[in-house]
DNA sequence: ACCGGTACCGGTACAACGTTCTAGTGCGGG
DNA sequence: CCCGCACTAGAACGTTGTACCGGTACCGGT
């Protein structure tokens, strides 16, 4: 009866949405996607673990309010975009795109989703933006804005699934060399040791706005 | 003791590897990636569960296994690339990449693995060695290969995780109408209403190729 | 004809997970 | 004073991946 615990009365902050998410994330930086787990998400919070579901329907939407959540950090330029500057424009945008979701590798692995959430949108908004100011519309609009999109996330997804561990990248190498006579170039071009990811990425991003710069109106060159 | 039932005696062909990965693939087939649960995968092969443990070490093997069994049925053409038909070589290879991972929707799921797989091996080795052909080496030939590498992934990955509902899309689309203020490009070009992928994914893949001609040697033009 | 080992099979068990059900507790407004 | 709302959490259920261990068929050697 009496001297049952205090009960604790309401310490720190009460739970919320945004404590849960960025406790989340944190969770996820420190322990990646396997780490997740609803009941060491409530351990963190120092609260119970059905606490949580009065918050959160279910854990799937914690992950997407995580994954978002990468993106909020970026206030994503507004205004009219500058036809002049579309290439500047959009290759820093990429480059902080891809940089975001490098800083939390796990978000990689997340894009089995639609993009919808708010912060993704305002993104591809301003992507879209700029390329219409270029001059392009109708089915050339939708692919340029699709091959970007498609080049920043293959390339991100790329980079974060092969960041191995030295050694494992060297004994990957190896093997490749046993099997020379079945991949010769890629044993003879080191294709596992590569290690210059960003200027593969800007090398490659390059050769895209090259190839959308052929396609766009006069205004843009 | 007797009346013990007959002990069903080796039934069919005994359970090896092979048949576990094609059982799997159907089960993924069907179910999706959550659909795939060792005591199903065992259920389906009339087997006991930890009998698939003689044959495999862990699940994310049998996961691993069924990755790679999506690009088996292939067979990469062999011999010296024709570097005046690297353009059209290049683009079929790709397709069929796109197509092999569309047809088994959960392979784009689980590209957070890197590409180690023999088949994906060899047509990593295909794209890398018509790219050579074209005279490109090098960094150059480093970006060449990972911009194509990175922009099937991404289109394979985007094209699988947008694909919904009709109902759903229309109802995206709907609210971004209603968020015109925030997204006003987005929302007058129906950004979620595309649905012709396989277009922009050719038109995006000439973009791509286009960007990296220019850069070949001049045997390749 | 027997033995022993290798290859293979599968029941039981366990810890961990996501989630539902239900029973609370404190606080602000009538 | 107390009702109801916002919030908290224990107990429990069903399902998951996997370790442990006791089996059975078959095969080569003696």
């Amino acid at each position: 009866m009496w001297l049952r615990p205090p009960r604790a009365s309401r310490e720190g902050p009460p739970l919320s949405q945004a404590r849960i998410v960025e406790e989340a994330v944190a969770l996820l930086d420190e322990q990646g996607i396997d780490g997740l787990t609803m009941r060491r998400l409530a351990e963190r919070l120092g609260s119970g673990v059905t606490t949580l579901y009065w918050h959160v329907d279910t854990k799937d939407d914690v992950v997407d309010l995580a994954l978002d959540a990468v993106f909020a950090h970026l206030q994503t330029p507004t205004g009219t975009p500058d036809p002049t500057r579309w290439r500047e424009d959009i290759a820093d945008l990429l480059h902080d795109w891809r940089a975001a979701m490098l800083r939390h590798p796990w978000s990689a692995a997340l894009l089995q989703r639609p993009t919808l959430g708010p912060n993704l949108l305002a993104r591809m908004e301003f992507l879209q933006a700029t390329l219409v100011a270029t001059g392009l519309s109708g089915a050339r609009l939708t692919a340029a804005t699709w091959t970007l999109y498609n080049y920043v996330m293959g390339a991100t997804v790329a980079r974060a699934s092969h960041d191995l561990s030295d050694e494992d990248r060297e004994a990957a190498q190896r093997r490749l060399h046993e099997l020379r006579d079945r991949y010769p170039t890629l044993s003879a071009h080191e294709y596992m040791l590569k290690d210059d990811w960003e200027a593969a990425f800007t090398a490659g991003l390059g050769y895209v706005l090259n190839g959308i710069a052929a396609d766009t109106g006069p205004a843009a060159r």
